[in-house]
RNA sequence: CGCGGGGUAGAGCAACGGUAGCUCGUCAGGCUCAUAACCUGAAGAUUGUCGGUUCGAUUCCGGCCCCCGCAACCA
């Protein structure tokens, strides 16, 4: 039975229509997800949706509809997202308002509870009586509200359940010790390990069910509701069948080793540190790998909101130039780790020279050739896969699908290259014979660049093997220049 | 002294102790198989700043300036 591979997004909050942040988070994963199938593994890959919590609350107030409604709405604009990135159908999509999962998040709860990392504690709000609303300290403003400044504060205590992060301190550095790669890239590695050194603090992981009754029942206690990250966490071991589809679980997150979760820059200390502080508290075995993206900024850097009106829509990118074009951008285009900027100018830009005029162009001038002068592929040379499992093991040290796509279109080049300097196109009037041998070769490489794209062009990738395989010109170029 | 990232040709990025590379854009030439695509060549950078180490620094060390995140729950 072929190894294991279990590969996984964080799970969007439902707050807001789909971004483009999330479209790469779920793009990448799916390149990575498509690698190790292509290397011969057996892949779990799992997204979702993180559907709890105030703000969807409230958000689904202020619209006047039924909560459920509500989620059940973006959760399905988010579901969408999958055939339009090109991520693979089997896909896992996980909601934490699924049954199954509510379950597991009471389950661990009360294996947490069990194991003496819950209690309870009186907590001090802080309340702007002008918002209405709970502020924490990182709302403020020289501890006063930025919208309110001439408001005192209130401070209003409530019982909540705390989750003893502190206590695991030692065995999160020790977890970092012991696993060298465990968070990717390495800045951000060095950066959760300062943090978890410089010591940590209990945090709160329920909510009164009175204020906030959007959530999963804490077990036994009616009053109150579990705070939206400890259930969200939950799903990338509920998932997998836990706790009670043991063989499920056991070969999904015990034989992998764990799990690859991809997530964002904010989300390094939920990811890094407090789940996996949570996983210990449940006695289980910690996730692979973090790796952490960064963001997708407006130009010049600026951070994307709504109010700069410097959004990216993915759906609409998609509409007009294609899955291909984005998932093309969003691996190679945009950085590994740090923060890249996205502009529609610098997208159009490249697609045009890398997609139209690269791999697009290369592949008509070459069929032209090759169907006009009657050359096909030996079934020997129709190869059906490229990636081997030493090769993918190679590629996931590091994460850099960047540097691995930068390299396929050296390729690209070097073909072009090639064309120009043997020009069959001219040789083929006075040594047929010659000009065939090129063309032939330049088709074989062709197919070994389509071969290349299979997990990062997916779509593209077949459109050529199939053009190579029946000896067709394409009837319109694969990326129309724009 | 809260934590972290960054300042390199017009723009976006790379390199990392040995005379600074790539992509886009610009200019000149070539080719005609191809999506006015492709190939070649050229112009364009005292690598934020000051100082140190060194035979030699963009690369190592220190000071300073500027940008950007995070600062306990927003991909």
């Amino acid at each position: 039975m072929a190894q294991p591979f279990y590969i996984t997004t964080t799970l969007p909050y439902v707050n807001a229509d789909p971004h483009i942040g999330f479209a790469m988070e779920l793009i990448r994963a799916d390149a990575v997800a498509r690698l190790h199938v292509l290397g011969g593994y057996d892949v779990f890959f799992n997204t979702g949706t993180d559907e709890h919590g105030l703000k969807v609350y409230r958000k689904a107030k202020e619209q006047h509809v039924d909560t459920q409604e509500y989620v059940d709405g973006l959760a399905q604009k988010y579901k969408d997202l999958i055939p339009a990135l090109g991520v693979r159908r089997e896909v896992n999509f996980i909601r934490t308002t699924d049954a199954r999962h509510k379950q597991a998040a009471a389950a661990f709860w009360d294996k947490v509870k069990a194991n003496g990392f819950i209690y309870k504690k009186s907590y001090s709000v802080k309340y702007c009586v002008g918002c209405e609303l709970e502020k924490t300290d990182s709302e403020l403003v020289e501890g006063r509200c930025p919208l309110h400044p001439v408001q005192e504060l209130e401070l209003i205590n409530e019982e909540n359940y705390f989750f003893k992060f502190s206590a695991f301190q030692q065995r999160l550095l020790d977890l970092y010790e012991q696993n060298p790669r465990f968070v990717v890239p390495d800045f951000r590695f060095n950066e959760i390990k300062a943090f978890v050194a410089r010591g940590l603090e209990d945090f709160s992981i329920s909510r009164l069910s009175t204020k906030m009754p959007w959530g999963v029942p804490v077990p036994g206690d009616p009053d109150q509701v579990m705070y939206v990250w400890f259930d969200a966490l939950v799903n990338y071991i509920s998932a997998v069948g836990w706790p009670e589809v043991v063989d499920s679980f056991d070969r999904w997150w015990q034989q992998t080793g764990g799990v690859v979760q991809y997530c964002g820059k904010d989300n390094l200390r939920q990811q890094a540190a407090m789940w996996q502080a949570m996983l210990m508290a449940a006695d289980l075995p910690p996730s692979k790998t973090v790796v952490i993206n960064g963001f997708i900024t407006g130009d010049g850097g600026l951070k994307m909101s709504k109010s700069l009106g410097n959004t990216i829509d993915p759906l609409e990118l998609v509409g007009e130039y294609g899955t291909d074009a984005l998932r093309y951008y969003v691996l190679r285009e945009l950085t590994a780790f740090e923060d890249s900027p996205f502009t529609t100018e610098k997208f159009k830009e490249s697609y045009n020279a890398n997609l139209a005029n690269g791999i697009g162009n290369l592949t008509s001038r070459i069929l032209k050739m090759a169907t006009t002068y009657g050359i096909t592929l030996s079934e020997e040379d129709k190869k059906t896969s490229y990636y081997t499992p030493a090769l993918v093991g190679e590629i996931v040290t590091t994460y850099d699908l960047s540097k691995k796509m930068s390299e396929i279109w050296q390729k690209i080049a070097m073909l072009d290259e090639h064309i120009q300097r043997t020009e069959p196109f001219k040789k083929i009037k006075v040594d047929p014979e010659a000009a065939k041998k090129d063309v032939y070769d330049m088709l074989k490489n062709l197919f070994e660049i389509a071969l290349m794209l299979e997990p990062y062009l997916p779509e593209t990738s077949v459109t050529i093997q199939n053009l190579i395989k029946e000896n067709k010109m394409p009837e319109k170029p694969l990326f129309m220049r724009k």
